[in-house]
DNA sequence: AACTGTTACGAACTTCGTAACAATA
DNA sequence: TATTGTTACGAAGTTCGTAACAGTT
């Protein structure tokens, strides 16, 4: 799993639809699906349910989510103190 | 910052040694020491102090070991309950 | 001399973008 | 037909390993 691969999954559960989220992040509609299905491969779980004009979240991905929202964070917060630490 | 290159570097601190900790993750030693280099570029800190048969963490280094593990272990946190939750 | 870490360069791998496709309103 | 997501394939970028180098004991 790699970061990269959770702040794209955050970007398209924020904007439930892979187009639009792709723009945001300056990616390609494809390179994003894939990045997404890559990482529903890797956890073994669906993680969007496919629909006509947009993705829904499953349950999964509500609960990935919230989780890789705190990660995120986590990570931003090493980055700080790190930084800061010099 | 990639999840990759902290693991590259709690190696290292763990190891306190370059070489042996390249030959535990599988890896060659310039591949670990340039991905060691990149992270302190990033973090724009020194983590490392180079000595003759040895590497010894600055105290940087030991702030963003502490930090690395409990990222990482995060990072499994959050692959455990995602697995689980299916 | 034997051990460490670093730099240079080409190969392997991964990700990306374009193009073509499938599905739904 | 207009919008969405997916698959195929070659290009771009990143990481890797081998080889050659520099420094310390």
């Amino acid at each position: 799993m790699e970061l990269r691969q959770l702040r794209y999954f955050v970007a398209v559960a924020e904007t439930g639809n892979i187009s639009t989220a792709a723009m945001k992040i300056f990616l390609t509609q494809p390179a994003l699906s894939r990045q997404i299905k890559a990482l529903e491969t890797e956890i073994g779980q669906c993680l969007l349910e496919r629909r006509a004009h947009s993705v829904h979240l499953t349950p999964v991905g509500e609960g990935l989510l919230r989780e890789a929202r705190e990660l995120l964070q986590h990570v931003d917060q090493v980055l700080d103190r790190v930084r800061g630490a010099g």
